[in-house]
This record gives structure tokens, sequence and C-alpha cells, in this order.
DNA sequence: GATGAATGAGGGTTCATTCAT
DNA sequence: GATGAATGAACCCTCATTCAT
């Protein structure tokens, strides 16, 4: 996950223009066609570069995946991230937010591409979903912990929450991702009504009084 | 999805060993390397055979696929069909036990083959991803409809738990799935854990009364 | 072009009869696909035999083909060949005798394979070209020229005929060959009607008197 | 039979000559081979490029075959479509004329690559069987009749030549092409006396007046 | 002898990558 | 730097031939 272009220090405007349309080819490509199927030839076109152009930006397809990755999704990540860390109103809807900015993650193309790719990959993707795990997945997990404790010490919560695995919370933003991945043509999922649906149950629970 | 091996009817002894052998070696390379990346020579070195040996059982890779999904996966699934339609007990805990069920398939190896598959699945698995979405989808989710329904005419369930879309209640087994698949070097899954937790926050609410 | 089957003595009488079954499927395959295309399990089905089978009689496919024309073919050009020769009737009447066998040779199945593996066939088909060659077209042609010789002997041909190339006489007779090869499906030929053209412009010539 | 060539436009003068290159070697090969044990590799090489090249030029193994055909046989066919239409002379000169053009084009090294590939031919060679019969057949065969029909109404020829098959005059044409696929290591064909002898013998009659 | 499952060399084709222009 | 023609390793699959039963 080092570097991906060559020359990181100068790129000169048309240049950065230039990667730009590569990953934006590279990102419509992969999510059409999966990492395996895409063609280097496909993305150059879509592109509009010569094939060897995106050799000048990326050593390798595999480069190029990561550079995807690395350029785009990483820091939409990083800017969800922060809005998940904030920490105001109470905790209920702090859980609600955090839970809808997770489902949103996971059902935009990017997402669909990082998920398809660590999930297809063999073991070149491994390096991808060490960093994945590490930077996102813990991260994100942290911060529902710490909205579960905090819940509980405002006695918002019931006091046993704070026991419960986080991991409890990302299951139907996980599921949206999927689900748009495989069944999105057969049946278009409604991820607000989901989400929705989920935090009523959560929170409110099945239970009549 | 029909037949994979030509003829279905005689299948001597040590010819249902060999393709017994052929099918898990499948399932270990598949499971290794993924589809796309799976030699079919790599297969057939696994399973002791020549590669044209493979071409006796199965008619191209994808039909490889094919078998090994449905000679081990399909029966796995029907099993634990029926025992997660079986109409017994409160609603409560039938709901836990399809829950249960759902996350122990989700769990299994050859549950990953099959989601890398689909997941990786350029148009070759489309066929399969459909197959699985009105076998295994659309039923598991009438399964736990009709227990909300149960939960709320015996007035278990409050009310409005009617209008909840069942994949809430998928999204935990589906996360432990996936999860699987991607961070089980780095951290394993509890799905005991999970799933309890899962349902208690679901069955309780996460309210303090 | 030496020995094919293996041991040619003892072959008992169902030996025998399977010998002829392979010959004939060995006939319709090599004539609907040609040699190449032509799959050894084809014929083996056709035959009603085991492909192992086919390699008790036969070495390889080379040798298959090799007995087909042995075994079929050559005997029916010799049949014609003795036709062919048979010294009676007018000269011009022996022409047409001739050119009419030479037609409804050329004209059958077996040697639409036999024209279309020395046609076909790279190096390996040269002993069969060979053998041919010396055999069967050495032989018609001085067949053929006796019978001019004989009609300008008789006076009943004019004499310059007599240093005619006997080749322009097996024009028309093989043309019907390669048609019915080539042309067959699209529009079938009249060869009766053909040859008869033939003659009748080669005898009476175009000019009017 | 329509475009071998990706981009038929721009064919830069050194694109240009390895097209020459592949096509001579491809005609070289399948010369020596006939197309079905024809290897692209031995074509590759004998062009002095890379495997994949082929690949840059030509679809598929088939589409190099009609390439050959289209950019060598074709415009010969019709330089000399041209000449067997021209409509001057007497009927008897212009059907010698057409004879031995046709003779000239049967006996040519294209032609004989054409022959064999029909000859052998599978499924694979139909397309251009059926082009070949529509586009160089029917046009000889009418050129033919118009001949033999205009010697009748001139009176040139006898009434009862416009009933004639003109299938007739094709015969040695035909056979000077399979003779010298077949037989020409043995006994090398003089063309000219041939058609010479064969014109003869046709427009003067055998016998003797 | 007969069988047909097993073999494995070999072929056409693809496509990531290179490099001369 | 940009191009895209050229490369060639790699792969799936076929099918003549073998051999254990």
């Amino acid at each position: 996950m080092e570097e991906q272009v060559h020359e990181k220090k100068a790129l000169s405007r048309s240049q950065q223009r230039r990667l730009d349309d590569i990953v934006q080819a590279a990102i419509k490509v992969f999510d059409r066609d999966g990492f395996e199927a895409a063609r280097m030839a496909d993305i150059a076109e879509e592109a509009g570069v010569a094939k060897g152009t995106l050799y000048l930006y990326f050593d390798t397809k595999a480069a190029l995946m990561e550079g995807v990755i690395v350029s785009t999704i990483i820091p939409a990540l990083e800017k969800i991230g922060d809005a998940a860390g904030a920490e105001d109103g109470p905790a209920k809807e702090r859980l609600a937010r955090q839970m809808r900015i997770a489902a949103k993650r996971m059902a935009s193309p990017e997402m669909a591409i990082l998920l398809r790719h660590m999930i297809s990959g063999g073991e070149q993707a491994k390096p991808i979903v060490k960093f994945y795990y590490d930077k996102v997945v813990q991260l994100g997990l942290e911060h529902i912990q710490a909205t579960l404790d905090y819940g509980v010490k405002t006695g918002e919560f019931r006091k046993e929450v704070s026991e419960i695995d986080p991991l409890v919370f990302v299951g139907a933003p996980v599921y949206t991702g999927v689900w748009n991945i495989l069944f999105d043509d057969m049946q278009a999922l409604d991820d607000e009504k989901l989400i929705a649906d989920y935090l009523d149950s959560v929170i409110l629970g099945l239970l009549s009084k």
C-alpha cells in the first residue's frame, strides 16, 4: 500500500487531471466487471488515454486497484469517520447517525469495489484487508462502543448495553453493501427504511410493554 | 444449474470417490484463490487426477463451481431450511432459532465460497445469484416474516413489528459470513455471542424502562 | 499402406463383422466431418463399439483412414477398372462407357473421402496419393489411351486424336467428384446429363457443319 | 467474409508490411500443412512476429484463412473475371480465352489453398464455399453460357450447343487445379497443352468426317 | 477380447506489460 | 511525456491414445 505514483512530487496540473481521469475510469470498470475481469484496455479507453499511459501512473493493475482505493475511498472514509465521531445529541441519536453514515458508506459504488476486491481477491488483497481492518473497522467499532458507553453513562441505555458487541450495529449497514452488490438487479433496497426499521427494533425492542 | 455430471445414473463406487475428491479439491482451491484465479491444473493436482479428468465430471470451470455449490452447499441449505421453518415455541424463540441457523449457515466454509463467487461475480455468476435469491433469500425472509406475524398475532410482539422489513434480522448473520471471509485471520468472530447480543438488543431494546 | 490389422490371420466371424462395422462407421464420419475434424469417439459410437475397441483393429486414426481406403475403395476401383478395360463395341461407345464409369466412381461417397483426404492431408497423405497415382490414375489413363488409339486405328476417330492428352477425358468425371464435395448442398449435379453433354460435345464437336 | 482487419482505415507503412508478411507466412503454412494442421505458432514464426501479433490483424485462425483468400485470391479472381467477360472475337475464340483464363486461375498456388480449404472443409469453410459458389462459379458459368448462346446465335455453333451444360467446359480447368495439388510432385502438368487438346476435341469433335 | 475412464501433450486465444517511435 | 503495436506467458479445453478392470 505504499507509493503507487512513481514521482510523488511533481505532478503538473494536466497530469493530475489525467490521474483523476484514470482513477475514475478504473472505478467504473472495476465496479462493472470486477477486478479480475476488468481489462486495462477498457480502463484506458474509458479514461481517454492510451494503454501505455496507465503504466506511467501505476506500475501494475493491482497498483491501480490500490490507487483507486487510496485516492478515493480512503478520503471518503475519513470524512465520514469524522462525522461518526461527532459527540453531540443524546446517545440514541448519535447511534442513529452513526448507523446511517455507515449504511451510506457501504452503499456507495466505491465501497462496492472495495468489498468485491477484498472478498474476491486472494492473497493479493490481504494488505488492503489489513489496512481496512485497522483503519476503518477498528475505528468504527470504537466510535460505536463509545456511543454505547456514553448512553449507559447518561442512563439513557440500560446498563447491560455496554457489554453488547458493537458489531451488532454494523450488521444492517454491511448487509446493505452486500445486497447492493448481489441483488440490486432483482430488488432494489430501500436503504433508508431498512436502517430506520433496524434502529426502531433495536432501540425500542420488539416486545410489547 | 441443472446437470453437471454427464451421466447422472451410474456412478461406480470409485467414480463417486473421484467426484468427491475433485469437489473437495475444488473447494480448497476456490476458497484459497477465488474463482478467477483458481487454476484447473491446481485443482487437478490437488485432487490427484489429470487435468483432463476434471472434464469427465464437469464440462467447464464454471460447471465445476456450480458442482461445488450444488453438491455441498445446496444440501446444507435445504437441511437448515427445514429447521428454520419449524413452527413451535413462542415467536421470540422461533426468531432466535432462525437467526442462529442463518448465522451458522453463513459461517460455513462452503458459504464463503458461494459468497465469494457471487460477489466476484462476472456475468457467469448471475444464474447462481438468481438461484440463491429465489431459493434461499426469498424463502428465508418468508420464514422470518411468518415468525414476526405470528408474534404479533399472539400479542407477544408489539403491533408495529409486522411492518418491519425482515431484512433487518438477516444483518447479523450476513455480517458473520462476510467477517469470516475478510477478517477471520485477524480476529476470529464469536458467532454465538454476536447473535445472542443481537437478539438481546433487538428483543429487549436498548432503552432502559 | 502396409498392414493395418495386427493379426492378419485369425479373424473370427464376429471380429470380421466388427471390423466391417468400424470401417462403415469411419466412412460415414470421415465423409461428414473430414479427417481432421472426425473424432474417434464419434466413429466408435457410430460403430456401436467402445473407443478402445477401435485400437484393437487399427493402431491410429491415420491407420483407420488407410483401412477405409484399402478395404472399401481399392476393391471398388479394381472392379470398375476391369469394366473400363473391357474391349468391345466401337471406340465411341468404349469411351462413353469409360467416362460413365469414371464419373460414377468419382461421385461415390467413398471417393469423396479419398479425394478429401488426399487433398487436405499434408505429408501424411503422401503414400496414399502415390498409391492412387500409380494404381488408378496411370491405369485409367492407359485404358483411355488404348481406346483413343483403337478408335484411330479403326478409322472411327480422326487421326490427330491419338495425340490428345487422355487427361482431357477425365476432366468431367473429376469435376463431378469435386462438385459433389463442395456444392452439393447448393445445387445437386445431374451426373448423367453432364457426362452425356460432355460426350456429345466431345464426340460431335461444337461446330456446325 | 467482411472485415478481417479491425481498423480498415489507417494502416501505416510498417503495419501494411507486417500484414503482408503474415499473409505470406499463412499462405506458406496453410499450403504446406492444410488449414487444420497449420499451427498459429508456425505462421507467427514464419512471419517473424509473436503469436499475439497475429491476433492484432486477424481475430481467429479462420479469419486469417479468410484474410488470405480475400487479400490475394479474390483480387486475382476479379481481374480475370473482367477478362473472361470481354466480348469480342468469334465465339470459338471467346470460349478458348475463357477456358485458358479459368485454367490459369485454377493452377495458381493461391487457388490450391482455396481448394484445399474448401474441400477439407468442416462447417467453418461453408461461408467461403458459399461465397465462392455465388461469386465465382455462378459468374463463370454465366460467362460461358453467354458465349455458347452467342456462338449459336451467330451460327458458328450448332443449335443444340445452347442446351449443353456449361459445366462441361469447366472440367479441364478444375482438373488442372486438382492435379496440381495432388500429383504435381509425380508428374507436372502441361496446362497449355491440356487446354489446347481439350479445346481441340471439343471444338472439332473426335469423329472423322 | 472389450471396455471406457483416465491421461496429458498440445492448440487457440487473451491480456497485462513493454518499448520503439 | 504519450502512444499503441508488439510481445509472450499463461490458461482453458480437446481428443487421440493407453491401460486397469
